[in-house]
DNA sequence: AATAATGATTATGACGAATAATCATATTTG
DNA sequence: CAAATATGATTATTCGTCATAATCATTATT
C-alpha cells in the first residue's frame, strides 16, 4: 500500500479515478492463491479445450494411463472429488473411447479402468501442451523459483492432507 | 514418485491397497496452486462462519472500509467479479447494518458505499481471525518462506492481469 | 435534442461440486 | 449358514459460484 493510496482512501472514493485501496486482500494468502490458481488454470483450459478435455478429465485420464486397472473410487480419493462426479467424467472419457471399463475379477463391485492406444495418446499430447502453457504462463519465473513455489505449495497441502 | 509407486503402476492397480500414481497431477503447478489454495480457503471460511460471513463478503466489507465513497463497479473491477453479484453482497451487507448505500452526488448513477462502525468493527475481527487461521494453516512454512510465496504468487497473477 | 455510454439491477443459465437414495456385490457376525 | 452391515457405482437432485442478457436510470456525446 503506497502513501498516495493511503491518502485517496481517507479523502473518500467517490473520485472514479481514483485508485481502490484493497490493503486486506492484497496481503492475504488465500487471495493471492486464488488469483494466480486463475491464471494458470486458463492458460491450460485454452490449451485443453481444442482437444475437447477439461482440467479434471484430463487428469482423470492421465491417473488411468498410469494406473492401469485403478478404480473410479481411487480416482475419487486421489483427486479429492466426490464419486458421482468422477462418473460422468468416466462416462465421458469411455464414450470417446480413450479409456474402456471392465469389471474387476477380484472385487465384481468395482470396475477396472484402462486407457486405449488413442487415450494414451492423447495424454500424451495434453500433458506436452499443459506443461508448456503453464510454463508460458508462468514466465515471469525463473525454473528455480517455479520449483521452490511447487515446494511451498506441497508443504501446504501436506500439512492439512 | 518413489520406486515402488512406479512399479505398482506397472503391474496394474486392481490390488486396492496399491498406492496410486499420480505423476501427472503432482508436477502440475495448476494442480498444486488449487490443492494449496482451497486449505487456505477453507481455514478462512471456518472462523467467518460464525461471524456470518463469506470470504467474498469479508472482501467486499474490507474495500468499503478501506475506500469509503466507492461504488459497487469498482468493487467489481478490483475483485475481478462481475457486477451483478457484487450486487447480492452489498445487499446483504446493508441489510445486516454493516453498510450504507447513498446516491454519489457527483454521479447520480453510482452508489456510495460507506461502512458503519458495526461495519468496521466487523471487519476489524474478521480480519485478525482471518489472518490468525491462515498462519495456523501455513503453520509448515517460516515467516521468511509465506513471504517468499507472497511474492511468487504476486509475480503470476501480475504477468496477467 | 437524439444517440450512445455507463452504473445498478433483475432474471436467468452454466458449471463445479456435494448430498440422498438406489442397486449390486462383499464382508462381517450372530 | 443367514442376516445384517459395508462398500462401490450410479442416478437424481441440490447448492453455490459465477457469467450473460435484458432493463432502467443517469450521464456523456454528437
Amino acid at each position: 500500500m503506497t502513501a498516495s493510496n493511503e491518502l485517496r482512501a481517507t479523502q473518500g472514493a467517490e473520485d472514479p479515478a481514483a485508485t481502490v485501496t484493497d490493503s486486506m486482500a492484497a496481503e492475504l494468502v488465500g487471495y493471492n492463491l486464488k488469483r494466480s490458481y486463475l491464471v494458470v488454470r486458463n492458460a491450460a483450459q485454452e490449451v485443453l479445450e481444442p482437444m475437447g478435455l477439461k482440467v479434471v478429465s484430463m487428469t482423470a485420464l492421465s491417473l488411468i494411463v498410469d494406473n492401469p486397472g485403478i478404480a473410479p473410487s481411487q480416482i475419487a480419493d486421489t483427486l479429492q472429488m466426490e464419486r458421482p462426479n468422477i462418473v460422468v467424467i468416466i462416462d465421458e472419457l469411455e464414450t470417446r473411447q480413450l479409456i474402456s471399463r471392465a469389471r474387476s475379477k477380484l472385487d465384481r463391485r468395482r470396475f477396472a479402468l484402462t486407457a486405449t492406444v488413442r487415450g494414451r495418446r492423447l495424454r500424451d499430447q495434453a500433458s506436452a501442451s499443459v506443461a508448456k502453457a503453464e510454463y508460458a504462463a508462468l514466465g515471469e519465473l525463473s525454473d528455480t523459483e517455479i520449483a521452490q513455489l511447487l515446494d511451498l505449495l506441497r508443504r501446504i497441502r501436506g500439512a492439512r492432507d
